[in-house]
DNA sequence: AAATAATAGTTGTATATTCAACTAATGGAA
DNA sequence: TTCCATTAGTTGAATATACAACTATTATTT
């Protein structure tokens, strides 16, 4: 582990970004459950939308939040159970589920966003802005590499 | 979804930076996959430290990794299971378990070799290469911003 | 030497992810 | 109009993650 060949393994891409996925995941959460807030960072990039749009069809989520119509599924699951959204039939496209913020849904939804703010202070702290710009245009670039093929 | 807000929203760090993961890991299982090989993304990033060190324990995989040593116990499990590990108990320490990779643990890792390389040409395709200095410059001080504390 | 603290791993619980296979509803083409 | 393809969503199985609580072993302190 301590030669040059390891270190270059240290340094891979993938793993980098992987550990920086969850530790930006585990610093939300313990934001939030200091400010006595549950909710986990998926579930926060799924509530956003919904906010945002007011009646998103779980394709919808599905297709901004980059995630698998599995994975959407089974987060409006949690946040139904915790009385955050609820699920309306499309009155003309019975396939459609509307997600609709619950008014608790909405209260959440105010609470969480400085908690995402201080986060977002956090993970950026002391990186200078032209680079966090290089940074998401990275991101994005790789995200147009990858999205269909 | 089709106000300012919303791109705003829709660009959010954490949320490129999960879509990001979850589509190089999605990318990485596909090309082992079309090349017969059965093996994950997190599988992977564990794999290569213990072929590296030799006689890793899970603390130092856990270390290594970024990763809960729940999450290491559960992916030694994994990789015992399809008998590219064993855990040897150290002779002095009989707390720690050393992982020491089969023959067939080794020839996978040879073959993953080039799999780990055409995704990372695929991820990294036409971005220029000092974007990739500083992405990865960004990666690793937003380790640190959030590492120890 | 005995009590206590620290370390290495495991297990339980909850959440999240993917793929494949499935149901149900809609839309188009023969 | 009937058949077929597409679309929206759910379910099952396998993998991964974190936290808290646990066992067992080693190190420290009194």
């Amino acid at each position: 582990m301590e030669n040059k060949n390891s270190l270059q393994f240290h340094m891979n891409m993938g793993k980098l970004i992987g550990s920086v996925h969850n530790m930006i995941t585990r610093r939300f959460v313990q934001n939030a459950h200091e400010a006595g807030l549950d909710i986990s960072l998926d579930q926060w990039m799924v509530l956003g939308p919904i906010h945002y749009h007011g009646d998103a069809s779980q394709k919808l989520l599905s297709d901004f939040c980059f995630k698998d119509k599995t994975s959407i599924t089974r987060i409006v699951n949690t946040l139904e159970k915790k009385n955050l959204v609820v699920r309306v039939p499309d009155q003309l496209d019975q396939r459609i589920n509307r997600i609709i913020l619950t008014r608790a849904g909405k209260q959440l939804f105010n609470d969480v966003l400085p908690i995402m703010t201080k986060t977002k202070k956090e993970v950026s702290r002391n990186i200078p802005e032209t680079d966090i710009e290089i940074f998401k245009d990275v991101l994005t670039r790789i995200i147009s590499n990858l999205e269909n093929v």
